[in-house]
RNA sequence: GGGCGCAUAGCUCAGUUGGUUAGAGCGCAGCGUUCACAUCGCUGAGGUCGAAGGUUCGAGCCCUUCUGUGCCCACCA
């Protein structure tokens, strides 16, 4: 065994060991019919993606699990890869493409598409190296890109499947489109925020008359586009409008009033101008009624011809021009300020526009049937389980998704339409660019040039990745995978549809378990983000940490959203190094190693037996919370076991032992045990010490989690030892009221009439009460009165004395020693209290009831003890 | 407009079927270093568990209302 350096050096350990488990596939997943699978599939991180803290968390969580499972006996998967990200990556490319002054229309399709594979090529990885860093156990031989072959044969592959069974279809409809990114929108992908923004009353002349409709609306602009007014039929303002036109200002045009029941009474002036190509509810009043659809937006959100003077202003542009202009025509009747949710685009924040135009669509509610279902019998869990209730509600009021987007980066539709036939029967869906129309024989063919949401690739991931369509037994043997981690805003956008597509073409659900984690924020609560620039780089953090720490620190309170400053990360810094430091302390004494050694057939002492029941204990704890997503709860309780009880008490009651080969191989097998269970959270700081213990076996990480062996959970040694432990400290406690200086020992009397307490002491007298209290003598009396010039204490049924000599004032020791008196009796007046209430007695729990009892006769015997010290002083 | 969280020590948070004296880390105070670790050790101070009602022998935990705060969903123009 090499020796250890004096300091934790994790830059250098972080380096070697993610080094190691890359290049040498530590993690390689294979069929290994002896197993169980235990299979998590990462969600693919964007191929614009830098590492950032919510990568960070989701990321750790996922190792933590999987390394777990690894080592407690399954065949695991953890499947890596990207996410080709049409829109983001897009943008990010035609930014580069403005720098040279050039539109991707410029360059054209064919250029503009090897522009971005060359782009992917060269960043697109960058994450992926990032995660390596933060020491993620995935099988990366594996990694996959959405946009590899063999997924986009898959992706193909559905759109087919669905097309012929009805579930995908194409219409022309209101969505939402991103005049910045020039394509249509999901109805996920636009995120409403509150706006503050003004409501415009507006009078619409009426035809052959001089009076007026006042109509509200918050987008004027979109009155280019009016082609009815709109009233509700039960409405008797209005009853006298009955069938007449009116005269749409601005445009000239002559709309008619028509009678809606969706129209509110309450609201605004109860008049709505309906506008069908521009807003949603209009557009089904459009279809109700037969009204026209004029388009007044080009895709860039300028005014189209049909705006006339307004021509060619971008649509905000025109807002305030056509207010001006009704101004000036007196039509404005008033503004209000008015707050209401604006869609934004999800990518570039810009403010999307109902959009009427051609579209491909997924049919949902079909496919939500089965999924609803599946988590309605819990064949789905979520964690936390409120999860379920959002997931149940957004199923069952599930739209049809919009899956065409007009950029060129994605998988490309797979339909042609054929010139020569009509509309309505010119569509040829094939995987393959078909060489001849089916129907009439034509080369004339046009692929659609639309390519598709990139969820639409993403909700296939869980079997994609392991080459569906094709059968193959790591598909067979890998899926369904187990569980999930995620955000809660991705529980739409992902989650969702692939327990859709999971159990429409696996016939089987992608996973069982879905843990949904919490934002991470700064120490404000704010979300971290680059354009505020709050945001923690995790890279940076390893740099000055180590990765251990990020993620031992991440995790140590993740319930819910993390608030997180830099100093936060200390906290795994300091464990890795205790870790670090107590290894270092064992391994330098740890000379005489036998490998037979067996913790169950050694003959052990007290502290010994008491550190290997805690060791168990936390064994199980550990696997425990593990199981139920307790991660936080698992790293408290390591910390306790590890620090508070193996280093400040085993090894330090140890210290003067080391001679002896037991006490060797209980702390070696106490410490192999601690790296096991640490090692799913902080793998590198473990693996290397596993490194310096056996050289020969060197991946900690595939061996096995400690077998617990409950024969040696032993709850009277724990008491015994915990009666020591409040013995010392009591002692400590005492010498620190007094001032005694730590280099000063003391002479001290234990007293006790008990036969048991006595024992237990004789057992640990000269060694660790000893030493640990700073103690130059014990002595053990049946009897012994309180002395002057010594200072007492109690504690269960043992009395001690330490001999101060003179430096002691007695007045004040009894005032100690009588305030104890006062919150010992407060205690009991309390328990008396609740002891005489008849209803306590009658209805608590039995066991509560004798658990009281036996401590008001503690809480006697130590009050009787207090006030005899008194009486002894007087 | 609906729905879901959160509110416990100066700060960040635990507290799993209601049951001893509500815990941890950081911070703070005192003491301490030729000892594995000052990224450390020992000791300590610090909380009427957001407010008010209620259920119960017993409430930080369950119920109701309120206040503050955060998030999600939603086609009132």
């Amino acid at each position: 065994m090499t020796e250890l350096e004096s300091r934790f050096n994790f830059k250098e350990i972080d380096e070697k060991w993610g080094k190691y488990w890359e290049s040498d596939g530590v993690f390689r997943a294979k069929v290994n019919p002896d197993k169980k699978s235990f299979t998590i599939v990462i969600p693919p991180p964007n191929v614009t993606g830098i590492l950032h803290m919510g990568h960070a968390l989701n990321n750790t969580l996922q190792d933590i699990l999987i390394r777990y499972k690894r080592m407690t006996g399954f065949e695991t998967l953890w499947m890596p890869g990207t996410d080709h990200a049409g829109i983001a990556t897009q943008n990010v490319v035609e930014k580069q493409l403005a720098k040279e002054g050039k539109t991707r229309q410029d360059i054209g399709r064919e250029q503009f598409t090897e522009l971005l594979w060359s782009w992917k090529n060269k960043y697109g990885d960058t994450i992926i190296h990032q995660l390596k860093k933060l020491g993620s156990s995935c099988d990366w031989d594996r990694t996959r890109f959405t946009m590899d072959d063999e997924y986009s044969l898959a992706v193909k592959e559905v759109f087919i499947r669905l097309y012929h069974k009805g579930l995908i279809y194409r219409g022309e409809y209101i969505i939402n489109w991103c005049p910045r990114c020039h394509t249509a929108l999901s109805d996920e992908e636009a995120e409403h925020k509150d706006t503050a923004g003004k409501l415009y009353h507006i009078k619409y002349p009426i035809k052959g008359e001089t009076g007026f409709v006042v109509v509200a609306t918050t987008r004027p602009e979109t009155m280019l586009g009016d082609t009815a007014v709109a009233v509700n039929p039960e409405d008797q303002r209005y009853a006298s409008l009955r069938g007449k036109i009116l005269m749409l200002p601005l445009v000239n045009r002559e709309i008619p009033i028509i009678e809606d029941a969706f129209v509110d009474p309450a609201f605004g002036t109860g008049a709505v101008k309906v506008t069908p190509a521009h807003d949603p509810n209009d557009f089904h009043m459009g279809r109700r009624h037969n009204l026209r659809f004029i388009n007044i937006l080009y895709p860039d959100g300028k005014i189209n011809r049909n705006g006339g003077q307004f021509h060619n202003m971008d649509r905000f542009v025109a807002r305030k021009a056509v207010v001006e202009e009704l101004d000036k025509l007196g039509l404005l009747v008033k503004i209000d300020e008015h707050s209401h949710a604006v869609g934004h685009c999800y990518r570039c924040n810009t403010v999307v526009e109902p959009y009427l135009s051609k579209q491909w669509f997924v049919k949902m509610a079909p496919l939500a049937q089965p999924a609803v279902k599946a988590v309605e019998e819990g064949r789905i869990k979520f964690y936390p389980d409120r999860w379920t209730k959002v997931y149940m509600n957004w199923m069952e009021n599930i739209r049809d998704w919009c899956i065409s987007r007009q950029i060129w980066w994605g998988h490309r539709i797979p339909v042609w339409y054929c010139q020569n036939c009509p509309e309505d029967k010119n569509m040829i869906v094939t995987s393959d660019a078909p060489a001849v129309c089916p129907h009439c024989g034509s080369k004339d063919l046009k692929q659609d040039e639309d390519v598709l949401d990139t969820w639409f690739s993403s909700w296939l991931w869980p079997f994609a990745t392991l080459n569906w369509p094709k059968a193959s037994k790591d598909l067979k043997y890998f899926y369904p995978g187990s569980a999930l981690f995620t955000a809660s805003e991705i529980i739409f956008f992902w989650v969702a549809r692939m327990i859709m597509a999971g159990i429409e073409f696996m016939g089987d659900i992608p996973f069982s378990e879905v843990y949904i984690h919490g934002t991470v924020r700064d120490a404000l609560g704010r979300k971290m983000s680059k354009s505020l620039g709050n945001a923690i780089d995790p890279l940076e953090i390893i740099n000055e940490y180590g990765a251990d720490a990020l993620r031992f620190s991440l995790i140590i309170n993740s319930g819910q959203d993390l608030y997180i400053s830099k100093e936060k990360f200390e906290i795994g810094r300091n464990f890795a190094n205790k870790i670090w430091n107590a290894s270092r302390l064992i391994l330098m004494n740890a000379k005489t190693i036998d490998p037979q050694f067996d913790l169950s057939k050694a003959d052990l002492d007290l502290a010994s037996q008491w550190i290997v029941s805690r060791m168990f204990t936390t064994v199980k704890r550990v696997g425990d919370c593990i199981d139920n997503y307790r991660y936080s709860e698992a790293e408290s309780l390591i910390n306790e076991f590890f620090w508070s009880q193996f280093c400040d008490w085993y090894l330090e009651i140890i210290k003067d032992q080391w001679d002896n080969p037991v006490i060797q191989n209980t702390a070696l097998k106490i410490l192999e045990n601690s790296l096991k269970i640490i090692h799913p959270f902080m793998p590198f700081v473990t693996q290397e010490l596993w490194a310096h213990i056996h050289p020969e076996q060197k991946d900690l990480g595939l061996q096995n989690w400690p077998k617990v062996q409950e024969r040696l959970i032993q709850t009277e040694i724990e008491n015994k030892m915990a009666l020591i432990i409040e013995l010392v400290t009591s002692i400590r406690n005492t010498r620190a009221e007094w001032n005694v200086k730590p280099a000063q020992k003391l002479d001290c009397v234990f007293v006790s009439d008990k036969p048991t307490i006595k024992s237990s002491l004789k057992e640990t007298e000269n060694a660790v009460v000893k030493r640990l209290a700073g103690l130059k003598s014990i002595e053990i009396r049946d009897d012994f009165p309180a002395q002057k010039n010594m200072a007492s204490g109690v504690i269960a049924d043992i009395k001690f004395y330490l001999s101060l000599e003179g430096a002691i004032d007695m007045e004040a020791e009894k005032r100690r020693i009588l305030s104890q008196i006062e919150e010992q009796t407060r205690l009991m007046d309390g328990l008396n209290k609740r002891l005489s209430n008849e209803a306590f007695i009658s209805k608590a729990k039995p066991e509560v009831v004798a658990n009281d009892r036996q401590r008001l006769v503690e809480l006697g015997e130590k009050i009787k003890k207090l006030k005899q010290i008194i009486a002894d002083l007087e």
